[in-house]
Formats: C-alpha cells, structure tokens, sequence
RNA sequence: GGCCCGUUCGUCUAUCGGUUAGGACGCCAGGUUUUCAUCCUGGAAAGAGGGGUUCGAUUCCCCUACGGGCUACCA
C-alpha cells in the first residue's frame, strides 16, 4: 500500500518554521516511499480563522518546493480539503457514534463547569468530565427523553466521547516507541462544538482514516492527545495509522517553542516569507533551497558527516532512523551559513537571476557585460542576497564619507606626493600595470605599499573593505576613478 | 499541581557496551590577501547528578535534577 501523508495546518496565522519544517518532514517521507503528500486546511476554528493564511500557506509551500498531490486548490480523490467543507461528513459519522453509544449529548452550561473546575481546585484537584463525574453532569445519559429533547431543540449542546477505560491504555509512536497511560486520566473530551463544528480531535481522525491516511506526522504537542486520539478509532471500530510526533523547535535560548515574537526581539526571522509588516527568509536574503536544508538537520541527520543535501538527495535519505527525539534550539547563524554554501555553489546565470531584483541601478550606469563583471567580484562575498544591495553600492554611488579611525592611521605615513602621483598613472597608463607601479614607487620613497593601497582604497570605497581595487577601478573606468580620488585628496588634505 | 516526552561541546549533531567521544555552526589564534570577506592550518569546548547491571558504561535499568509539551466548546 502506498504511503499517504498529510500536512494539516490550521489557518489562523502566517505559517511559521516550525509549520514549514512539518510539512518539510511530511513531503520527505511520503517521497521517499513513493507516496502522496495532502495539504488539509483545519479551520473548524471560526474564532481565529485568518481568511489571508491560506494563501500563504499555499506561497510558502510552493516557494519551498514542496509540491502538493493533493489539496483544496489540487483537488483529488478524499475531497474535500477543507474541514469547513466537510459538516456533513461529521455529521454522519457523529451519528453513528451517537447511535453506538460510544457519544453523548452534554448539555452543562460554561458556568456550570467553570463552577466544576473551581470546587476542584479548592479541593487541590482537577475536574475531569470522566466515568466517575459525568454522572452528576447534564447530559443524555442522566436526563429523560422528554429533557434531552427539549435540549436538542434549543440546540444548546455539545457531544461528547464515552470513555469508560479500566485497563492501562497502550498508545504506540515510531519514534517513541510504547506509551502506557493511566485510564482514570482519560476524560470525555469534546467531539463536536455547540456551534456544529467537530473539534480537532474529532475532524482529525475522521478525515485522516476517510482520507487513508497512512502515516500521521505531526508536532509533538500532539502526543498527550493521542490516546484519547485511539480511542476515537477504537469507537469507530477503524485501526489508526501509524504516528510521528516531530520534536519541537525552540527558542535560541532553548526556553519554550519558538513564536513570533522571538523573532521580532531576537532579529531574525521565523517566517518563510513576509507576514504584514514581518520579514520572512525569503525577504532576509534565504535561499529556498538553504532553508529547506537548514530545516532538514534540525532534527533529523542522516547518521553520517553529510550536511548539504540536494532536494533529490534528501528525498532518498529521509528516514524515521535519523529523527532526533528532542526539540532542537533555532539558530540563526548557521542558517546563514547555509545559505551562504549555496550561494557560493550558484552558476553566474543562477546568481544572476537571484539577485535580479537588485541589478536595476547597476543597469543605469553600465552595460551587461560589466555587470556581469560586478557580480563575479561580489558573489563571492555574499552570505545572503540581501548583502548585494550593499556590496554593489561602491559601483554606483561615490562614497559620501571616509572611515575616521583609517584616516588617522593614514594620515602621519602617506607622502603627500603619493595621490597627485598616482592620478597621473591613472591618466596616462594602464589601470592593469597601478599595482606593479604603485609598488615601485613605494620602494623608492621608503613607504609601505600596504599604507599606499589602503588610502587608494579609501578614496574609491569609503573603507577598507570590498572586492579587489584593481578590479574596481577597472568598473569604475578612469574618469569615476579620478573623481573620487581628487575629492579624497581634496576633503582629507592628503 | 497532575500527566507525558526529552537530556553528548555555547548551538545542530555522530556514537547503536570497549573510541585519544567524531563532524558542522559559532568563537579564538596563525597563514594567504593592498583591505574586508573567502580560503588554508591549528585551538579552546560535551556525556546533568546519584545509584545499580556488567570484566567494562555516554550507551541498558531506577531515582533525582533540569528542560519542554499538554492539562479549553484552540489547534
């Protein structure tokens, strides 16, 4: 039987690196056995429903590479793919529930139960709608026919599962291996909501079995409630699919799972790509394909000394063998070097294209071929496309300032023949030959080549950084040139 | 509070009873370079603690500590 994944978030927010890793792991899985990957929307919420998420839900994933088999754009077979769509699914399977015996109806008000939970508290315990309290509850098992009627007419209910477990319930997750739980902790949870929604619990399980959901990989907050999870099989006479609770991200500092906010304070992103005013990767100069690689070994290694993974690579390695059990710190740095690997690996034309975006001022000034000069000297220098803007800056705008402390360091050895000098090089030689002669120069008036290079450099950079002078002058051509050394030499007094 | 899951360098991780505990990021030092970045070489850096089991435990078991998750008519 082929394998069938879904990745099933919810839409009530941009999706964030933890979402896209799942869907990541998810994808990896279901194509390493040559199986379907099926995007669910899960918005039985419709107090948090975001209506812009699924769209980025959809960007996201379509950005990073992970094509979806099916879905509610896609279509397929097990339709719909949004639970909101699916009542009438619910509503017949709920029934069979209800008719089984195996659901009932509740009726308790929200005060009713906030009073519960209080009494309990006060006595140093918690209230659990269970075996033993349901009994003095409002619900169909205690009320006549003739009240539960009226009860469903006013149509103020909610259904809940029966529990009546006495033996240790035995949950198993491939990664974690057996689970037992204590029965008496097992409550009658929710399975559909007043307002006629399943609740996660509920829509979860019926859509993963009517879906032929093969193999369920989801986040690890899931595994307190896979044996309640079980049950609903269990009362539904269906056997589960096999499960994978995916340790979680964490914050840098390690405390608590990764959130929005983290990246806000710690200056870095947790989105794939921009969410209202938040920069994701992509906007941060990311790479897809680096993202996805740096995703992948948060958590799962393939047992060697391998870190970069080609798409085709990591499809034929992933396995459940190389899961980490325990959540995973985020760290941004070497996401950077991640991205930095791949830009490095980048043809000409593949780097041309990714910082296409940013080439518009270059193409003001120069011809292709000089650009294509440009962007040989700089890619080296590039961790992510975001440093292109500044790395081309020196190409198209005359420094406005010129780095103090160097100044101050320059200032006592330059000879003050040195830049009259070297503008007459300039004028009447070869850029090629400055070097070879700037050198000799330096050797018969008794001054370091180094200090010579250095206030060149100011004069044409602003700073001592950037690609090779010789190289630069060469863009700049003679007459750029000039004009920023003679302006260097006139603002310094040098 | 209760329940569940977890714990190897600062971080991501290798190790599936016997290793000088390996790699990567980051950091530090040296080299290359006119500068910065790259690159090369080297360095510092780890088995949470305590009990067992065993000839021998990072590895298996128990306890403690710490971390995380869950405990809603949210997912």
């Amino acid at each position: 039987m082929p394998e069938r994944v879904r990745f099933a978030p919810s839409p009530t927010g941009p999706l964030h690196i933890g979402g896209v890793r799942t869907a990541l792991f998810n994808f990896l899985y279901a194509k390493n056995n040559k199986g379907q990957f099926i995007l669910r929307i899960e918005d039985t919420d419709q107090n948090r429903y975001v209506p812009a998420s699924e769209e980025y839900i959809y960007k996201a994933l379509n950005w990073m590479g992970l094509t979806i088999d099916e879905g509610p754009v896609e279509g397929g077979n097990f339709g719909p793919y949004r639970q909101s769509e699916r009542k009438a699914i619910y509503a017949k399977h709920i029934k069979d529930l209800l008719d089984s015996g195996a659901a009932y109806y509740a009726f308790d008000s929200q005060d009713a139960l906030q009073k519960e939970r209080e009494n309990a508290e006060k006595a140093g315990r918690v209230f659990q709608y269970d075996q033993h309290s349901r009994s003095r509850m409002s619900n169909s098992l205690n009320c006549s026919e003739k009240e539960t009627a009226a009860h469903l007419k006013s149509g103020n209910y909610v259904i809940r599962l029966k529990i009546d477990a006495h033996e240790p319930f035995v949950v198993k997750d491939l990664l974690r291996g057996v689970i037992t739980v204590d029965p008496s902790l097992l409550d009658d949870k929710i399975l559909m909501k007043s307002d006629g929604m399943p609740t996660y619990h509920f829509a979860n399980v019926v859509d993963d079995h009517l879906m032929e959901i093969t193999t369920v990989i989801r986040g690890e907050e899931w595994l307190p409630s896979l044996p309640l999870h079980n049950l609903i099989y269990q009362a539904f006479g269906w056997s589960p699919p096999e499960f994978i609770h995916l340790p979680l991200i964490l914050k840098p500092e390690g405390k608590g799972k990764l959130s929005k906010r983290d990246g806000i304070t710690g200056g870095f992103p947790v989105f794939p790509m921009q969410w209202e005013e938040l920069d994701g990767f992509k906007e941060r100069g990311v790479l897809p394909d680096a993202l996805r690689n740096y995703l992948l070994l948060l958590g799962w290694n393939s047992g060697g000394e391998q870190e970069i993974f080609s798409f085709d690579q990591m499809i034929n390695s992933f396995g459940i063998e190389g899961l980490q059990k325990g959540g995973a710190r985020f760290d941004f740095s070497k996401a950077v070097w991640m991205n930095e690997q791949y830009l490095q690996k980048m043809s000409h034309t593949e780097f041309r294209a990714a910082v296409n975006e940013s080439l518009d001022v270059l193409e003001e000034i120069y011809d292709a071929k000089t650009i294509d000069q440009i962007l040989n000297m700089i890619q080296p220098r590039v961790k992510l496309l975001s440093d292109v803007d500044k790395e081309i800056a020196l190409f198209h705008t005359d420094p406005n300032s010129y780095d103090a402390k160097t100044l101050d360091k320059l200032r006592p050895k330059l000879p003050k023949e040195f830049l009259p000098w070297c503008m007459d090089q300039i004028k009447n030689g070869q850029i090629d030959d400055l070097k070879s002669a700037i050198s000799e120069w330096g050797e018969k008036n008794n001054c370091n080549m180094g200090v010579l290079m250095q206030a060149l450099r100011l004069a044409l950079v602003g700073s001592l950084s950037g690609p090779d002078l010789i190289d630069i002058m060469n863009v700049l051509k003679k007459d750029v040139t000039l004009v920023r050394i003679d302006h260097f030499r006139i603002s310094t007094n040098l």
